[in-house]
DNA sequence: TAGATTGTTAATCGATTAACAATC
DNA sequence: TAGATTGTTAATCGATTAACAATC
């Protein structure tokens, strides 16, 4: 097992050359050079190289990376070899799109339970399964083995909702309420909010408008 | 205005903050310290201040910084002092989720407008809006001067909508498909990528479970 | 052998953090 | 003045990148 630690920066990566290394194996491609795998994951073929460096040494000089080998060595060191059972917290329009989001069950993630407080919610059927009550979280998490729980409350319930489902045994948090929770150290948490993005494309929005009204005032007092 | 520029890490966190001085401002604190203000963020106080510090001197020794004042700099700072018109091309279920996500409109982010390609779906009214052919997307992002477009197609038609976007004005793109958009440098885009970060929650869970089997097994020789 | 491309080195760049002088 | 807390410095750490020797 080549086992030095990975960089985050790497690790975040790894599932973008995922998709790409798919796609080229979906079109019949045998290898694939450094150069041509970072035009399609959009980043520069050093950094392929070197990303993938730590993984291994998968490439063959003068080739490049054979794309079945490569594929089989990035799901198995991202661990998608195996099913993750999840179960998703807060059944409103996201929790809903979620639910049915294609992207997770392609990557071996099954979504075995869903949650609400809701008594107007709790019962019905979402993408085949059966809201269930949020009491009824911690048994349903022993008996499905659920290791990831997404968080799609709003922000006032997402703190309360984390710790229960830590205190349910669940060991991975990803938070897609706009709100922090704070959960014990060996928790691990990812958050997406997907208004952060938003307010950073603002920001840079905002910069370009400025530098373009400074280059019209310069322009018309004829500089 | 203090215009060095700002790096993307420290923007990144702008809406973290800003946030937190919402909470804070609702529960009628005048000031917060960098160190409290960090703990409502989940960040270090001396990232907090060296952040901070970039827009300006906003603080006061001994004291902390006055929550509104620092709330309308960072709002001022993140471009969120004026609306943005956007629009979102794909709506399925997530395109709708997005739709009725109160957390845009919120922010000032207005969505303008929704677009698709699927018969079934035009004119049909979601969030308040009703759905347009994907052909009206120049005369529309014109008339209602939309500034930011969010992309949520199946990630076959994600180029080619960012491609339509950009002829049709677009200078910012959020990008919600499962891949990558490549277009002119001058275009922002921004990506967020659902299975992502459950494939990186995926990675730490299986390092985890690796460690502990080992761990397991040293034991059962008795190590 | 000649051409192509990896894997690795080393330089550079940017982000984080602790520490503390400045100052309210 | 004494206590609190900022703003900034400087050390450290991690990520990026170009360059190229190794090698297919």
């Amino acid at each position: 097992m080549p086992n030095r630690a990975i960089p985050d920066a790497t690790v975040a990566r790894l599932p973008v050359y995922l998709r790409a290394l798919l796609e080229l194996a979906e079109g019949g491609e045998m290898t694939v050079s450094s150069e041509d795998l970072a035009n399609l994951a959009g980043v520069n073929a050093a950094k392929v190289r070197k990303d993938l460096s730590y993984l291994g040494s998968y490439g063959t000089r003068g080739v490049g990376y054979d794309v079945e080998y490569l594929l089989y060595q990035i799901t198995r060191e991202l661990g998608l070899t195996q099913d993750w059972h999840t179960a998703i917290v807060g059944i409103g329009n996201l929790g809903r799109a979620l639910a049915s989001y294609k992207g997770f069950s392609e990557r071996g993630f099954r979504i075995a339970a869903l949650f609400d407080v809701d008594e107007k919610v709790i019962g019905e059927e979402v993408g085949g399964l059966i809201v269930r009550h949020l009491d009824e979280l911690k048994d349903i998490v022993t008996d499905d083995r659920i290791a990831i729980g997404i968080v799609a409350t709003p922000p006032q319930n997402a703190q309360e909702v984390a710790e229960r489902l830590v205190d349910a045994g669940v060991k991975s948090i990803l938070n897609f309420a706009p709100a922090v929770v704070n959960v014990a150290p060996d928790v691990n948490v990812r958050k997406v909010d997907l208004s952060i993005e938003l307010q950073i494309l603002s920001f840079h929005l905002q910069r370009t408008q400025a530098i373009a009204s400074a280059r019209e005032a310069n322009r018309q007092l004829g500089g």
